[in-house]
DNA sequence: ATATAAGTTAAACCATACTTTAAGTCAATA
DNA sequence: TATTGACTTAAAGTATGGTTTAACTTATAT
């Protein structure tokens, strides 16, 4: 019926102490204690922790959160705004993912640039490519000398 | 021919103290200075900082960037760690768009749930909902009571 | 009953990546 | 030539997201 501290940070793969600071961050406030005050997690304080780990690891401040947790603490009246954060979350995690895209072309360059370099045994084979040798995709990191 | 540390900060979208930082901890050994001390940015150290803003935004830690940067300048004996840095980083990234992924689709869950949440004008009444009017897709997501 | 493992708090500490400050030098313009 | 804006450094300060420590309590197993 209910994890201690220690079993949701082994099923969530955080450290107790992570958990622990997100309470006292405002993060947890539907945690129950027991009478001798132990935390009681239940099942369904695991999957408010698993969306505060999604929000936090796309890039959501702490505080950004606990406003999403109190949103949902306050009942109906919040519904709207809550949505509002979740989709200016999503338009968020877009643009990381078309920017972190942009920076996978690039380290493919450079994966590209060393293996090339490799073969060479030497980097400065490089710069007398002809424009024809370089895959095109790659044609725009390329600069001459 | 050179540029100003203002002038490269405003080509490259970042703060003054930001380049000189880099600097102290090793990631712009190229950077050649004026005979009064000033840095003076070549059109191939704007490249150089381009290449660490990639693996800065993708995670490389300013050490492992550094230490990407001191293989560049021993010359053609590390052209395979370069190489073999820059694959793990590729690794890195591509797990990370992964990851990201996962989580926007939780996060598209969510809009989805307060969307509905918002026509019904409360959350109680999603959960009466039958798996039926759940969309497929987001059916992992949701559990009932 | 008692040892030990795991829980509690407040407060201090840490790591990372900068930014700000202070005190001074340099460069460009009126 | 004087002033203003931009540069220099070292050192301290900041923000974020935790972890660690110390002192103590609780729970579990023998």
């Amino acid at each position: 019926m209910f994890y201690t501290i220690g079993e949701a940070a082994k099923i969530l793969d955080v450290a107790p102490s992570a958990l622990r600071y997100y309470d006292k961050e405002g993060l947890l406030p539907f945690i129950e204690r027991s009478e001798s005050g132990l935390r009681m997690f239940k099942e369904s304080d695991i999957d408010w922790l698993k969306i505060i780990e999604c929000l936090k690891a796309t890039g959501m401040p702490i505080k950004g959160i606990r406003r999403f947790i109190e949103c949902a603490r306050e009942g109906d009246g919040t519904i709207k705004e809550r949505l509002e954060i979740l989709k200016t979350q999503r338009e968020n995690v877009i643009r990381q993912i078309e920017e972190i895209q942009a920076h996978l072309e690039m380290i493919d360059y450079k994966v590209w640039y060393y293996s090339e370099a490799l073969k060479a045994g030497s980097t400065e084979a490089l710069k007398d490519y002809p424009e024809q040798n370089i895959p095109e995709k790659f044609r725009r990191y390329f600069r001459k000398s």
